[in-house]
DNA sequence: GGCTGATCATTA
DNA sequence: TAATGATCAGCC
């Protein structure tokens, strides 16, 4: 175990996935290969809210710029997730905190929709070498954020002109208004924008 | 309370 | 260093 919950972040994860026999830890693959499922744990509130964003995967440098949705790294990852929520109550020690009901999810539909949207946008700007002018504003479901040691980390990538230069390792996201709706429609559940909308109209 | 940018652990 | 697993923390 960890000495404290600020020093355990991805153990929860990592434990399910040795629990399950994930085999493709570490790698820039879905976590049962031989399935394409892949594994997510998702922190999630008394009210199975998620807490948090879910990382899907490291930027794709090189090839990012002639790379297609259909093969693209986040696609690859996200076509099959098994869904594990987790209770996540920061208050709640490690060994106390219980396991939800998990669930299958496909990419598929509107979900697809939604992702590839955002995904080829984000994907020119980093394919033209511009990925210091992407924020985490971008992208409705599918964002870009820093994904590094600290804020001073640099990796090698190249500008539009194939110029070598250096900068801050980021990854895609997905929003947790996205994760909630792949979880309210699990459950039968409307999500809170929804409710809101329905108050909104009711009067 | 939500969101963005920063950060922590492990493995190869 | 870069991939995996994520959550923390402070600004709005």
């Amino acid at each position: 175990m960890p000495h404290s919950q600020l020093h355990a972040k991805g153990f929860v994860g990592a434990l399910i996935e040795k629990l399950l026999g994930a085999s493709a830890t570490s790698k820039a693959l879905p976590d049962f290969p031989e399935l394409g499922i892949e594994l997510k744990t998702i922190p999630v509130r008394p009210d199975g809210r998620p807490r948090e964003s879910t990382f899907v995967c490291t930027i794709e440098l090189a090839d990012i710029a002639d790379s297609e949705w259909e093969t693209s790294r986040v696609r690859n990852k996200l076509a099959e997730v098994l869904w594990v929520p987790i209770e996540a109550d920061p208050r709640t020690i490690l060994p106390e905190r219980r396991v939800g009901t998990p669930f299958l999810w496909k990419l598929e539909g509107a979900w697809e929709k939604t992702l590839r949207a955002d995904w080829e946008e984000l994907a020119s700007l980093v394919g033209r070498g511009q990925t210091e002018l992407i924020t985490a504003h971008l992208g409705v479901a599918l964002q870009v954020r820093p994904k590094a040691r600290d804020a001073s980390a640099r990796r090698r990538a190249f500008d539009e002109d194939g110029v070598a230069y250096r900068e801050l390792p980021r990854g895609f996201y997905l929003r947790s208004s996205f994760t909630e709706a792949i979880i309210a429609q699990q459950f039968g559940r409307r999500t809170r924008a929804e409710t809101s909308a329905r108050r909104t109209r009711n009067g």
